[in-house]
DNA sequence: GTTAGCACTCGACACACCCAAGTGCCAAGT
DNA sequence: ACTTGGCACTTGGGTGTGTCGAGTGCTAAC
């Protein structure tokens, strides 16, 4: 009973479930792969993968289907990526390269995924951390209101509204931004909590006031940034795939709607040398998840912001694997410009 | 056979078809409304009721369910807005009123609706015509890139980085920030494309074509805004009622994700003097969505904006009205501030 | 280590059957 | 002119039974 062939056994039952979507048995498997041994042979593998755990019948005396922890084996040492086709290769480039601006990259990608992988494709924005200080503009909106902007070297903008206490006087916000924009123009916003201090406590004491609650405004434009927004696509394959999942497609949904949730899982995934990571069914930590699978990457500079998809366990891994990792290095291709 | 009975009629087969699911008999309706009259009485009712297409039988000789006319009928003239209690508007107001700047307002807002009607809630971005310019700030990101910044007094900012073919020195953007800004500083965003034209035209000949290139970014800014952008959320309400859409929910996870579907739904709808519009299954022109209703209302100065929610057409009119509404009176008072 | 054979299990399907809920209609009552 | 009780009829759904096919596990032989 060689290990090698039991092996075979095991990429042979996942592929068949995969698109059969049915408990494939031992006779169905001789006759679709010539394995070259009899089914009485492979129920035998069968047994003893079933011992290892790596695989499970529904019922007694029906097919077998893959565990979760078949499904890991496969991935981990089964299964090649699959490289996409020239044309698909073709088609991302075009597509992604008529974009606009960043928002409009963000958006062509996440359908684009959806697409290529007909799963639910999630994008992180990307990380701005390493970009630096380009502007600061504070804008009097009445008496008490101050729109704060920064904007960054990469292009992007945040901004936000804060409330002063007492008025706050046209000339003493000339003065503050001009102080501010001074101390930090060019820095970077990783560092820019540090020199704000130093030049908040630079200020005359008569605006220490208000330039303290600007600081505090500024700091956290900087540090949340947008990479803690994402980008959802293609919902509409999970309703495709009913039945794959144990209980309904609610709680994924709900998970899927809650960005914080989203952006833990896609944070807390070990990336290994590959840099692909795969959480598969029971594997993922939030419960409304097990019966899902998510496949994901690091993108941009530093690998930093992370992309990928989110469908049934029953999940053509390969395939998707290579999908998730090309439209990642397109995308970093593209924002490096 | 007297015309108001049969309303009543009418009104209970869509009361207990609501909340039970399930196909409503003359037996059972007299059992629950005490109407004053047999069973046999009821069905005459219900033949006539019939006759019009404003209920239908499934089966021959089963319980009969209302027709998207039937509905029709029933959400116009038969049922009464039922108001909120007091709890609910308390927790409305509370939480609206904990929110830290307008994108935040309209968060909260999409969430709460989803939640008080258990369906999906969608929310228009409110319209900024009416704003006028604060501030336009051009940050040069690279000799061929400007990042142009559109402040309005509303506090929403647009931003969007243009291509220049030549590159573009550093003194000339600010000259021609400082003569486009001059011209058009607290111009209203509707008047701007004007405005815009006539300081393009008074620019130094050398200036022209980069001053064009610009000119045109602002005007698409001003144009769009972000009143083309929806929020979502509750879409996992549409999991509970996996049964009540006759096909898959599939094409109307589609729809929600294509913001352009939402929108022209959302402006296309007729509101009424009530202010507030529902349209039922089929009376949706696209195809997707029949057996879904729609109930939305507008909000904001104008109510030019659009707000509401999407569920199955077995749906409990009266309270989502109620909810609608009252979210949206809450939400343009708070945005008036 | 592999194979053929065999007994056994079980889900899926088809069929028959009955029951409850409901309808439509008619004739009688008010 | 409505309303009502009564009755025959329809039908979906649930249940029980039998059969079939795919599949398993095991043993004995190769």
């Amino acid at each position: 009973m060689s290990e090698p062939r039991r092996l075979e056994v095991l990429r042979a039952i996942v592929e068949d479930y995969v698109h059969s979507r049915e408990p494939v048995g031992s006779k169905a498997l001789v006759d679709r792969h010539h394995l070259g041994v009899s089914s009485a042979t492979i129920r035998n593998d069968m047994a003893v993968l079933e011992e290892e755990g790596l695989i499970a019948a529904p019922h007694t005396s029906s097919g077998r289907i893959p565990t979760d922890k078949g499904y890991r084996l496969f991935v981990d040492r089964i299964s090649e990526v699959k490289p996409l086709s020239a044309p698909e290769k073709k088609a991302i480039q075009t597509l992604l390269e008529g974009a606009e601006d960043v928002d409009d990259v963000m958006d062509r990608t996440v359908r684009l995924l959806a697409q290529l992988t007909n799963q639910v494709a999630v994008v992180q924005f990307p990380r701005s951390g390493g970009a630096s200080v380009r502007h600061i503009e504070f804008v009097l909106l009445a008496p008490q209101q101050i729109l704060i902007v920064l904007i960054a070297t990469n292009g992007t903008v945040q901004q936000r509204i804060v409330r002063t206490h007492p008025d706050i006087q046209e000339g003493d916000l000339a003065e503050i931004k001009q102080r501010i924009l001074s101390a930090v123009s060019g820095v970077k916003l990783s560092a820019l909590p540090g020199e704000l201090g130093v030049a908040l406590s630079q200020l005359p004491p008569a605006l220490r006031a208000h330039g303290g609650t600007i600081v505090k405004a500024l700091e956290q434009l900087a540090g949340l940034g947008r990479e803690d927004r994402i980008l959802l696509a293609g919902t509409a394959n999970l309703a495709r795939s009913t039945g794959d999942f144990p209980l309904s497609i609610g709680p994924i949904l709900e998970a899927l709607e809650e960005q914080v949730v989203m952006l833990r899982l896609l944070s807390e995934m070990e990336y290994d040398a590959r840099g692909i990571s795969v959480r598969i069914g029971s594997e993922n930590p939030y419960g409304g998840l097990s019966g899902a699978s998510v496949v994901a990457t690091g993108y941009g500079p530093d690998a930093g912001a992370k992309l990928g998809i989110l469908g049934p366990t029953r999940m053509d891994y390969p395939t998707t694997m290579a999908a998730v990792r090309a439209v990642a290095r397109y995308l970093s291709r593209i924002l490096e410009e």
